[in-house]
RNA sequence: GGGGGAUUAGCUCAGUUGGGAGAGCGUCUGGCUGGCAGCCAGAAGGUCAGGGGUUCAAGUCCCCUAUCCUCCA
C-alpha cells in the first residue's frame, strides 16, 4: 500500500504548511498543536462515536476461548460476529471499541517495516443493520479533519473505493467533495472483504470497502478501512452477489498507525507508547537504539513480541507445545534469540514487562495485577530456551568434530533442520557457530528440509471456520435466554419452548426408548447448565401424562439445554412441566464447588499469590483444580493445605453471593481470571472474610456443610501448572474407610499392628534383596571353582583347554569362572555349559594370547550350540550361546572339544 | 491433530551389525594435604521408564503405554 499514491502535493507550491521539520529526525510535518498522545487518540475516537450514538464496549479478550475458529482476536469485529450474522437478539445496533488484537501472519516483517506488529490495537465502529455507508464515510471524515477532533489537513487525505461501488464513490466526490484525483477505484483484491470474494469466494456475507490514506512527503499510510457488508455471495459470477436485507458497517482504524501520523513519526515503533519500550529493550541489551541498524530491527522485534506475550500471558496463555500456547512460546523465543544475537547470554526479556505495564496502564490497568506472574513466566521460558541452546551446543560440538575428522566443510541443511525440529536449536545460531568454525551453512537445504517437515506434519485437523448453524439459533432470535432459578430452588413450574431431536426443532416427541438423547429448552429452569467447570444438573421434567429424565444439562449462550430421554407419554412444545433437579446429586456438586473456592484460598495462602486457578472441573463430591506453581507439591505442602481447608470447613463460615457491576467487584478485590470475558454485572461469591470470587456456580450456605475434604491426587498438567484432585463429603469418608480396610488386611497378613507396617515391609524388602544377592553369589559356585576346573584341563598346543558342565551355572557365574581361569595361568580356552529347565546355556572364553593367534570364542561356542539346536556368538575373547535340547549336551561338549582342537591346530 | 527425539547410578550423560551395565560429579570409608571444584586409594548405589514381542541371547530390534523435550498446523 505504501507509495501507491504520489505524494499529495496538488494545489501547493511545495512550501509553507508542508515543509518538513528539519530539527527532529523522523518528523515529517509540523504539527499545529503538540503531538497527540496515543491514549488521547484512543479516548477521542471512542468519545466521538459515542456522540454518534454508538455504545462503547470494552475490548474483548485477546484469546477468545468462546470462538474455536481463531486462536487470537484478529480484528475489532471479532466479538460482534454473532451480531453481524443476526444470531443474537440485539441489545444495541451500533457500537464502538478499541480492540487488542494479535496476528502472526506477517511475523517475518515485524521490526523490518514501519507498520507491522503482532500485537496491536484496532479502533472500530460497527453498525448492525443501522447506519450505513453515508454515515460511516461522513463520520470518518469528520473525525479525521474536524478541528475539534484530529484536525488532520484534508489535503493530505485520499480515499479508495471498490470499482463497482458507485454509491461510496459518489459520497466521497459529491458530499465530502474530494477531487476525483483523490478517489481511487480499486479491484476486488484490494477493496473487497473478504479479498477477492466476488470471483473466488467464499460464499456468505461480504461487501466492498473503502480505505482512507494519509500522505506524508515520502509515502502514504492506510489509516482506516470501512467495510460495507451488504451482500450474500451465492455461487460463482455473474449475479452471485445478493443484497442483504440488513446491511452492516465494520470499520477498523489502526491505533498505532494513526498515532504515528498524528505524532509525525516515521514508524509505529516511534510513537509515545512504543518508542520508550524499544529504548528500554536497548537498555537491557546494553546498546543504544539506532533505528537504521540491524540491532535496531532486533530491538523493535523484541518490543513487539514482549508486548504481545505480556498481554497473552496476562490472560493465562502460557508458552507451551499446542495452539495458542505454542504461538506465545515462539514469539518469546524469537525475542530471546534476538537478544542472544545482540550478544546477551542471560535472561533479559522479563525485565521489560514493567515497561509494557507502564506504557499500557491507562487503557489496561489490570495488567498491573498480573505483572509479577507474567514476568515470572517469561523468565522461566527464557531459562528453558537457554537450556535448549546449551544442550544443542554439545551436539553441535560433536557434529563439528565429526565433520573435521571426515573433512566435510558444509553443514547439511538436513542436519540443521533436524537440530531445529528435534532439539529446538535455531538455525540462525547454528549458522553463526558454523561460520566460527569455518564451515559453510546450507540454507537452501535447510529450507527444503523444513518444507518437507511441514508436509509430513500434515495439516492436522482443520479448525471449523464457521460454526455450523444450530436449531438454538432460531430460539436466540426470539428470546434472550432461559431464566435460571437454580440458585434459589430445585423445582420450578416451566413451559417447554423448544424440543430438539437430532439437530432439528420438533413440535413434539412421543417415542419412548429412543437412542440418542434429545434436548428440551424451557422458559425457566432450576437446572444448572455445565459452565465454569461445574457439571450440569440431572433430574426430571414431569408434565401431564409424561415424564422426561434429564441426564445432563448444557449451556448454549444464555440458554439451558436439558439433555435426556422421554420415559413415558408425549412431550409437546408449549407444555407445562414441573422441572425437578436431582437434589442429592446437586448437593454433592455444591459441596465440591464450595470446597474448590476454599482450596483456591488455601493454595494461595500456603504457596503464594501466584498459585492462581488455571482451570477446574467440579462434579458430584469430586473436584479437579489446576493452578500455577513451578514445582511439585511436597507431602508436607499437601498435608498442610488439606488441614487448612478442613479448618475453614470446621469454622463453619457463612457463604454469601450477590450480583454487582464488574467495577465494584474489582474494587472489593474479588478474584477474577483475566482470560475470561465477564458480563457487565457479575456474581460474587464470598465465604467468611477469606474468599471472594467471581463465580456463576452453585454453592453451600455454609462452609461447614462440606463435611470432609480429602486430596487424592497431585500431578503435573503442563510446565508450571499443577493439578489437585480431591473429594468431599460422603465420598471422602468412603475413601478413608476403604484405605483403612486395605491397611487392616495388610496388617493381618504381616501379623503386625498398623503403625509398624512401614518398618516391617522395609525389613522384608531388605531381606529379599540380601537373599537374592547371596543366591547369586553361591549359585553354581558350590561344587566347582576355577581351580578344580583347571585341574581337569587338558593341554593342547601349549594351551589349557577346559570344557565342562557346571550344574546350576548362570551366565554371570560361568563368565566369572572363566575370567578367574584366564587370570590364573597359562593361555586358556574354556567353555562352560549348564542346563536350565528345557534350555542350555553355553559360555566360552579364551585368553588374549589365543585371541591374538586367531582363535575365536564366538565361532567356538556357536559350533557347540549347533549340537543342542541353538546358536550364539559374541566377541572373540568371550561369547555366549544357547540351545533348546538339553539331552544332547554331552554331544555338544564333545563337539566343543573337537572344535577347539581344530582351532588351536590352525592357530597362527 | 501430526512429525522428530528422549527416558541408563543421587545429578549430568556415554554405551557404534544384539553377546561381560559404564564415565564425570556427588555420597560414604581410609590415607595424604593449609587455598580456588585439593590429592590418592577403596566402597556403596541400577527392575537400563512400564508392558508385550522377536531371539539361544535385548539397554540395544519391533509394537503398545506413560512422562518429558522439540518442531509444524
Amino acid at each position: 500500500m505504501i507509495g501507491r499514491f504520489p505524494p499529495a502535493k496538488q494545489g501547493t507550491s511545495g512550501s509553507g504548511a508542508y515543509r518538513a521539520s528539519s530539527s527532529a529526525a523522523g518528523f515529517r510535518c509540523p504539527m499545529r498543536h503538540p503531538a497527540m498522545k496515543t491514549d488521547e487518540l484512543r479516548e477521542k475516537y471512542l468519545a466521538f462515536f459515542e456522540s454518534k450514538g454508538c455504545v462503547r464496549r470494552p475490548s474483548d479478550v485477546l484469546v477468545p476461548r468462546w470462538d474455536p475458529s481463531v486462536l487470537f482476536t484478529p480484528a475489532g469485529m471479532n466479538q460482534f460476529k454473532d451480531h453481524f450474522l443476526g444470531k443474537v437478539k440485539l441489545e444495541f445496533t451500533r457500537a464502538t471499541t478499541c480492540q487488542k488484537c494479535l496476528r502472526t501472519g506477517d511475523i517475518d516483517n515485524v521490526g523490518r517495516t514501519a507498520y507491522h506488529h503482532t500485537f496491536f490495537e484496532m479502533l472500530g465502529n460497527f453498525s448492525f443493520g443501522d447506519y450505513f455507508k453515508r454515515d460511516a464515510i461522513h463520520w470518518a471524515w469528520e473525525f479525521l479533519t474536524s478541528p475539534k477532533w484530529l484536525a488532520l489537513p484534508a489535503a493530505r487525505l485520499t480515499a479508495s473505493v471498490y470499482v463497482d461501488d458507485l454509491e461510496a464513490a459518489k459520497i466521497w466526490l459529491d458530499e465530502i467533495k474530494l477531487p476525483s484525483s483523490k478517489v481511487e477505484r480499486m479491484g476486488e483484491d484490494d477493496n473487497f472483504w473478504p479479498a477477492g470474494a466476488p470471483s473466488q469466494g467464499p460464499d456468505g456475507v461480504c461487501g466492498p470497502c473503502s480505505e482512507v490514506f494519509y500522505h506524508t512527503d515520502t509515502g502514504s499510510v492506510e489509516i482506516w478501512n470501512l467495510v460495507f457488508t451488504q451482500f450474500n455471495r451465492v455461487g460463482n459470477p455473474p449475479s452471485n452477489l445478493r443484497p442483504l436485507p440488513s446491511k452492516n458497517i465494520d470499520t477498523g482504524m489502526g491505533l498505532e498507525r494513526s498515532a504515528s501520523v498524528l505524532q509525525g513519526v516515521d514508524s509505529n515503533f516511534h510513537i509515545d507508547i512504543l518508542r520508550p519500550l524499544v529504548e528500554a529493550a536497548g537498555e537491557v541489551c546494553g546498546i543504544r537504539y539506532d533505528p537504521t541498524s540491524e540491532h535496531g530491527r532486533r530491538l523493535r522485534r523484541i518490543a513487539d513480541h514482549v508486548r504481545a506475550c505480556t498481554f497473552a500471558i496476562h490472560e493465562d496463555v502460557y508458552p507451551g507445545p499446542k495452539a495458542e500456547k505454542y504461538v506465545i512460546k515462539r514469539l518469546l523465543r524469537r525475542a530471546v534469540l534476538d537478544g542472544h544475537q545482540i550478544g546477551l547470554r542471560k535472561r533479559f526479556l522479563h525485565l521489560l514487562v514493567p515497561k509494557v505495564v507502564e506504557l499500557m496502564r491507562n487503557p489496561y490497568p489490570e495488567l498491573r495485577e498480573t505483572a509479577t506472574r507474567v514476568a515470572g513466566v517469561i523468565e522461566k521460558e527464557e531459562s528453558n530456551f537457554f537450556s535448549t541452546i546449551d544442550a544443542g551446543l554439545d551436539r553441535i560440538e560433536r557434529l563439528f568434530r565429526d565433520m573435521s575428522k571426515s573433512g566435510r566443510v558444509m553443514v547439511a541443511g538436513e542436519e540443521a533442520a533436524d537440530m531445529y525440529t528435534t532439539h529446538g536449536f535455531p538455525p540462525e545460531l547454528f549458522e553463526t557457530l558454523a561460520a566460527e568454525h569455518n564451515f559453510v551453512f546450507d540454507w537452501q537445504g535447510y529450507r527444503a528440509a523444513m518444507e518437507q517437515h511441514g508436509i509430513e506434519s500434515g495439516a492436522g485437523t482443520k479448525t471449523e471456520l464457521f460454526r455450523r448453524s444450530h436449531p438454538i439459533d432460531a430460539l436466540k432470535k426470539a428470546m434472550h435466554g432461559t431464566d435460571f432459578r437454580g440458585y434459589e430452588t430445585l423445582q420450578t413450574q416451566s413451559r417447554v419452548v423448544g424440543i430438539i431431536v437430532q439437530d432439528k426443532l420438533c413440535d413434539f416427541v412421543d417415542e419412548v426408548g429412543h437412542g440418542q438423547p434429545i434436548t428440551i429448552v424451557l422458559d425457566k429452569t432450576p437446572f444448572y447448565g455445565e459452565s465454569g467447570g461445574q457439571v450440569g444438573d440431572a433430574g426430571e421434567l414431569v408434565g401431564d401424562g409424561f415424564r422426561f429424565e434429564v441426564i445432563d444439562s448444557q449451556r448454549d449462550g444464555s440458554f439451558v439445554l436439558h439433555l435426556g430421554h422421554l420415559r413415558s407419554g408425549v412431550i409437546r412444545q408449549g407444555a407445562t412441566v414441573t422441572a425437578r433437579v436431582d437434589g442429592e446429586r446437586r448437593a454433592g456438586i455444591v459441596r465440591a464447588h464450595s470446597a474448590t473456592h476454599i482450596l483456591h484460598h488455601a493454595l494461595r495462602k500456603h504457596l503464594g499469590q501466584h498459585a492462581q486457578q488455571q482451570g477446574s472441573k467440579v462434579d458430584r463430591d469430586w473436584l479437579r483444580f489446576d493452578f500455577a506453581n513451578p514445582r511439585p507439591l511436597t507431602r508436607e505442602d499437601i498435608r498442610s493445605i488439606e488441614n487448612n481447608v478442613n479448618a475453614l470447613i470446621t469454622a463453619a463460615e457463612p457463604v454469601h453471593w450477590s450480583t454487582m457491576p464488574i467495577a465494584e467487584a474489582r474494587k472489593l478485590g474479588a478474584m477474577m481470571l483475566f482470560g475470561e470475558k465477564y458480563p457487565d454485572d457479575v456474581r460474587v461469591v464470598a465465604m467468611g472474610d477469606f474468599s471472594k470470587e467471581l463465580c456463576g456456580g452453585t454453592h453451600l450456605a455454609n462452609t461447614g456443610q462440606t463435611g470432609l475434604f480429602k486430596i487424592v491426587g497431585e500431578e503435573s498438567v503442563a510446565a508450571g501448572t499443577r493439578r489437585i484432585t480431591a473429594i468431599t463429603g460422603p465420598a471422602a469418608l468412603v475413601k478413608v474407610q476403604e484405605q483403612e480396610e486395605a491397611l487392616a488386611e495388610v496388617a493381618a497378613i504381616l501379623k503386625a499392628p498398623a503403625a509398624e507396617i512401614p518398618a516391617r515391609v522395609a525389613a522384608l524388602a531388605k531381606e529379599v534383596r540380601d537373599l537374592k544377592k547371596q543366591a547369586a553369589r553361591t549359585a553354581g559356585g558350590g561344587e566347582v571353582s576355577a581351580e578344580t576346573l583347571l585341574a581337569e584341563a587338558e593341554s593342547v598346543a601349549g594351551a589349557k583347554v577346559v570344557v565342562a558342565e557346571v550344574s546350576g551355572g548362570t551366565p554371570p557365574v560361568m563368565r566369572q569362572l572363566i575370567d578367574q581361569m584366564r587370570r590364573k595361568g597359562p593361555p586358556t580356552a574354556a567353555l562352560l555349559a549348564s542346563r536350565e529347565q528345557d534350555k542350555v546355556v553355553l559360555v566360552a572364553g579364551i585368553s588374549r594370547e589365543l585371541e591374538a593367534k586367531g582363535v575365536h570364542a564366538g565361532n567356538w561356542v556357536r559350533a557347540a550350540a549347533e549340537a543342542v539346536g541353538g546358536s550364539g556368538g559374541g566377541r572373540a575373547d568371550m561369547a555366549q550361546a544357547g540351545g533348546k535340547e538339553p539331552d544332547k549336551l554331552p554331544a555338544a561338549l564333545e563337539k566343543a572339544r573337537e572344535a577347539i582342537h581344530e582351532q588351536l591346530a590352525h592357530a597362527r
